[in-house]
DNA sequence: GTCACGATTTCCT
DNA sequence: GGAAATCGTGACA
């Protein structure tokens, strides 16, 4: 199999239909021990100063934040106690809107996944943010990349994917904002992401 | 500079 | 099912 970058109009949407759009297209890392890739089954829409749950709530701008206020189809990596956890930035420059990525489906370097997962079963390898970012071996060092562009982007993949839509999971103290319908994830699929 | 805390995972009971 | 791990970030002085 040949991957290539999406277009970067692909990022131009809003952020809702993007986080739908993203499941089952292919995530790709050419990490420089080998070729990585999965496929995206969960995203999390992150909806910017409306959403009590998103880092930008508010508008609130600062170092970390500052990447949302960018263009469309940047990556976003935030780290959460000992785990990375990777976005891509939507919405336009003045809408800090973003899209978690959940879950994946290992496709390809299955053998170098799980020599960075250790241990760990398959099966949870890639069902998780921090595991997926973990599986990959992105680091934040990849805050501000584009989403378009190697050694990390997403490529085309699947469509017609049936798509399962629910609350977002692990967001506490948030009020509303807990119970919108924010997370997209393929239906039926084993390895999405556990509810709590 | 100090301090509290989180869009999580893993280990232990 | 509960708690620790462990550090960047943001608020405040």
């Amino acid at each position: 199999m040949n991957f290539q970058p999406i277009s970067p109009d692909f990022f131009q949407q809003p952020t809702i239909e993007l986080a739908r759009n993203l499941v089952g297209q292919y995530l790709v890392h050419q990490h420089a021990e080998g070729l990585m890739v999965v496929k995206i089954i969960e995203t999390e829409a992150y909806m910017g100063p409306e959403d009590r749950a998103a880092h930008s709530y508010g508008n609130r701008r600062t170092k970390r934040t500052e990447i949302m206020f960018g263009e469309a189809g940047l990556v976003y990596t935030y780290q959460m106690h000992t785990h990375t956890l990777m976005n891509v930035v939507s919405g336009p420059p003045d809408k800090p809107q973003a899209v978690l990525l959940r879950a994946g489906e290992p496709i390809i370097g299955q053998e170098l996944m799980g020599k960075f997962r250790g241990t760990t079963p398959m099966k949870n390898w890639t069902n998780g943010p921090g595991k997926l970012a973990k599986a990959l071996d992105v680091r934040m060092s990849y805050y501000g990349h584009h989403w378009s562009k190697e050694p990390l982007f997403i490529a085309p993949g699947q469509r017609d994917i049936e798509i399962e839509i629910g609350p977002r999971v692990g967001i506490q103290n948030t009020g509303e904002a807990v119970h919108y319908p924010y997370r997209f994830s393929e239906k039926g699929h084993p390895m999405v992401s556990k509810y709590r």
